[in-house]
DNA sequence: CGGATTGTTGAGATGCCTCAAGTAACGTGG
DNA sequence: CCACGTTACTTGAGGCATCTCAACAATCCG
C-alpha cells in the first residue's frame, strides 16, 4: 500500500520543505532518531495529507466521529475534550506542534472526544489503516507507534493522581517549558494558547484557583505572568514543586 | 521467531488445556473474536510462558525493572503502583484475570510502576520483542495490540476527571461487575481482593471516605457489603450514579 | 488467647469551590 | 480613533466536600 492519492486541503510543499517543516514532528523526530532511515520516512510522506488551516474554535474532529486517521499537529495548539451527560465540558488534553492526536480513538473505532483548534492550526493527517499496513513492513515504525501509544498512557495517568493546586499548576507550566525546550524554543518564555477556564478544567481546578495560584507564584518570584504571556523565572523551584506530579 | 525455550516456573499444560484455560484472556478472546484463527493463536502459544504462582504481597515487577515482556493475568488480582519522592504509594490500577500488564512500560523501556500480587496470581508472560515480531506477520495481532494500548489510554483517563466520592466508588464497583459479567461470572456478587486503603488510594480518596460512602450505599439499599464481600443490589441506580465517570 | 491488621465511625480542620463584584483587554461599529 | 459591549481574568468572602486525627470494633493468624 505504497502511495495514497487522497485529497489535500493544501497543496503539498516540496519534499525538501517537508523534511524541514516537519522536523519537530513525533514521527520524523523519533523515526530519524531511532534508525528509521530516509527511505522509510519517504514512505511515510506518501501517506501524509496536510490539512488546514483551521481557525480558533473550529472542530478538527467531533466526539463520535468514526476513526480513520491519526493526525500530528504541525502548527498551533489544539485541545481535546468531551461533554458529559449534564453538558459540562471536560478538557482531556492539549496538543502542541509535533504531538499526535487520535491514539485514544483506535479502541472503539470512534473518537471518544472532540478536538478543537485553539489558534490557527495545521495538521498532518495519516490514514491509520495505511499506517498500520506500513508498520507491518517497517518494524521501526511499528515500534514507534507502540512507543507513542505507551507514552500516551503515561500522560493520561499523570493528572490522575491526587495533587494539590500548586503541584498541578507547576507541572502544567513545566510541561510547556519542556516541550518547547526539546524542540529548540525557549524554555523560559512562551504564550499559552488557551483561556484560564480551559487550563482550570484540564487541571480539575476552578478558574479562580488557577488565577490565585499563578498570582502567588508571581509574588514568590517563580514566574512572571501577564494574561497568556508566561515567563518562568525559577525553573528549579517549579520543578521541586511539580516533583510529585512529574516524578 | 517461532519457539521460545525460556524457563518456566510451572510446567505448561497440554495445548487443549491451554485453549480452555485462557478463554478469558485478552489475547485469545479478542483474537478469536476478530478473525485471528487457531493457527495464529497456536503461534502465540509458542511465545507464552506460564509463570507463578505468586503469593499475596509478592512483587511481579518492580518500578525501574527493564521492560522485556507484557503479561496477562491468568488467575488472581494484581495492583500496580508507584512510590513518590516522599515515600507515599500511588495505586495506579488493578488488573483482573484476562487483563494485560506492562503496556505503560514500552515507552521508556522500563516499568514506570511496581506490580504486586494481591492474592495468589498466575501470569502468562509474552516476550514483547517476540510478540512485536509476530505482529508484523499477523496483522490482526498488531491490530489487537494497538487496540489494547488504546484502551489502556482511555482507562487511564477515566479516573482523571474531577468526580465526587460517590461517583468514584459507584464506578469502581461497576467496573468489577462488568468485568466479571463479560467473562461469565456473577455481575452481582464478588470479592474484592484489595484492602480499603488500596481502593481509596486508587480512587484518590481517604480510606475513611470509601468506608463511609459504602456504608451509605448500603443504607440506601444500593449494595450489601461486608468487609471484602460485595453484593450489588441496585445496579441501575449505581450506573446512574457512575454515569459521569463511565460516560 | 493475644497481638497485628483491617475496617468503621465520629469530630474537627482545610483546601478548593462557588458566588459575586470588579478590572483589564479586545473587537466592533460609529 | 474612540465609545461601547463582550469576553477574559482577577480578587475577595463564605461554604462544602473531603481529609486528618483519634478511638474503637472486628477479623485474622500465629
Amino acid at each position: 500500500m505504497p502511495h495514497r492519492t487522497a485529497l489535500r486541503s493544501t497543496p503539498s510543499p516540496s519534499e525538501g520543505n517537508e523534511l524541514r517543516f516537519c522536523g519537530t514532528c513525533a514521527f520524523s523526530r523519533a523515526c530519524l532518531g531511532e534508525g528509521l532511515d530516509k527511505a522509510a520516512l519517504r514512505e511515510l510522506q506518501c501517506l501524509v495529507e496536510h490539512i488546514g488551516p483551521f481557525q480558533p474554535g473550529e472542530y478538527l474532529f467531533r466526539e463520535g466521529d468514526p476513526f480513520t486517521a491519526i493526525a500530528a499537529v504541525r502548527t498551533g495548539t489544539v485541545k481535546t475534550f468531551s461533554v458529559d451527560s449534564v453538558g459540562r465540558e471536560q478538557v482531556l488534553g492539549f496538543f502542541l506542534p509535533g504531538e499526535v492526536i487520535g491514539f485514544n480513538a483506535i479502541h472503539g473505532a470512534r473518537f471518544p472526544c472532540s478536538v478543537m483548534a485553539l489558534d490557527t492550526v495545521m495538521l498532518c493527517r495519516f490514514s491509520f489503516p495505511s499506517m498500520a499496513a506500513l508498520a507491518t513492513r517497517i518494524s521501526s515504525l511499528q515500534s514507534l507507534l507502540f512507543r507513542l501509544l505507551s507514552q500516551e498512557i503515561k500522560k493520561a495517568a499523570l493528572l490522575a493522581g491526587d495533587f494539590t493546586a500548586d503541584e498541578r499548576v507547576a507541572a502544567f507550566l513545566l510541561g510547556f517549558s519542556r516541550h518547547y525546550a526539546s524542540r529548540g524554543y525557549s524554555a523560559h518564555r512562551f504564550t499559552l494558547a488557551m483561556p484560564r477556564a480551559d487550563i482550570a478544567n484540564y487541571l480539575r481546578l476552578a478558574a479562580e484557583t488557577v488565577s490565585r495560584v499563578m498570582r502567588r507564584f508571581q509574588d514568590e518570584g517563580l514566574i512572571a505572568v501577564n494574561r497568556r504571556e508566561v515567563e518562568l523565572l525559577d525553573i528549579e523551584r517549579l520543578e521541586y514543586l511539580a516533583q510529585p506530579v512529574l516524578r
